[in-house]
DNA sequence: TCGTCCCCTGACGTTTACGTTAACGTACGC
DNA sequence: GCGTACGTTAACGTAAACGTCAGGGGACGA
């Protein structure tokens, strides 16, 4: 049974992420903790989600879309047409992805050719 | 040489993206097409800023950021100076992209998990 | 000449994702 | 008992990236 908890500074410095950002994620339905009194008390299952969140962010998510993933992955899968609805926003999502990749590649691949540039005027100046 | 030009809305038609917005770009000295009286021309060069600026926000990046990037890449790269603050901000990028691709590979795995346990679900609910 | 496009320039409004400040509670060490 | 650290809510402020009018101009076909 993993009992660790976290407070909201903890979570703070592990993620870099501020306290602020971090009841406004909650604030959103994002983050459900439990509180002692009323502080924040954080397990691993909200610490997950925190780096769930902060890695949506990363991708260009939007906090909505990243709570709508979240409602989809904690939906209770009863029927069958929820599990499809599920699939499709899979499928939906991975086009973004796909496409988010598409882009790095292209872009790492000029930073490249730019970089090479750059290298070779650095020792012909050198050279001159 | 290359003549070809477009209007504003051809470019609109094409990249679906509203003439308010490419106005806006434009507002941040992103692109600077040509007047026809007060009407803007943009060439082929223009049509290649757009659709860079375009990749740039699909990988998250400000519009501040993108227009950093087409300084750099525009620059005179008379110095050595320059150079190789260039290519220190092409490893800084690189760094952000690459950090971007983990993050697609650890969601798209997440997301195969999820499918195949919705897929075997239906299954398992068509014959029971 | 009229209606219909397509285009223009302001300028104010809106959403997202927090930052910032204020004002306060609580526990701990001395 | 007092400062310090850490936490809380509430509320206003802000930057980015446009959306949305309002008002107007030039061209063109019927």
């Amino acid at each position: 049974m993993t009992q660790k908890t976290y407070s909201i500074s903890d979570l703070h410095k592990e993620f870099e992420v501020t306290p602020r950002a971090i009841r406004f994620y909650e604030d959103q339905g994002l983050l459900a903790p439990a509180r002692e009194g009323n502080r924040r008390i954080y397990n691993e299952r909200d610490r997950v989600r925190l780096r769930l969140i902060l890695r949506g962010k990363r991708l260009g998510f939007s906090l909505s879309e990243i709570g709508e993933m979240f409602e989809l992955y904690d939906s209770d899968p009863g029927e069958i047409g929820q599990l499809n609805f599920l699939i499709d926003k899979i499928h939906e999502r991975r086009a973004v992805l796909e496409q988010q990749r598409r882009d790095i590649d292209a872009v790492l691949e000029e930073m490249a050719r730019v970089e090479r540039r750059a290298t070779q005027a650095i020792a012909e100046l050198k050279r001159g």
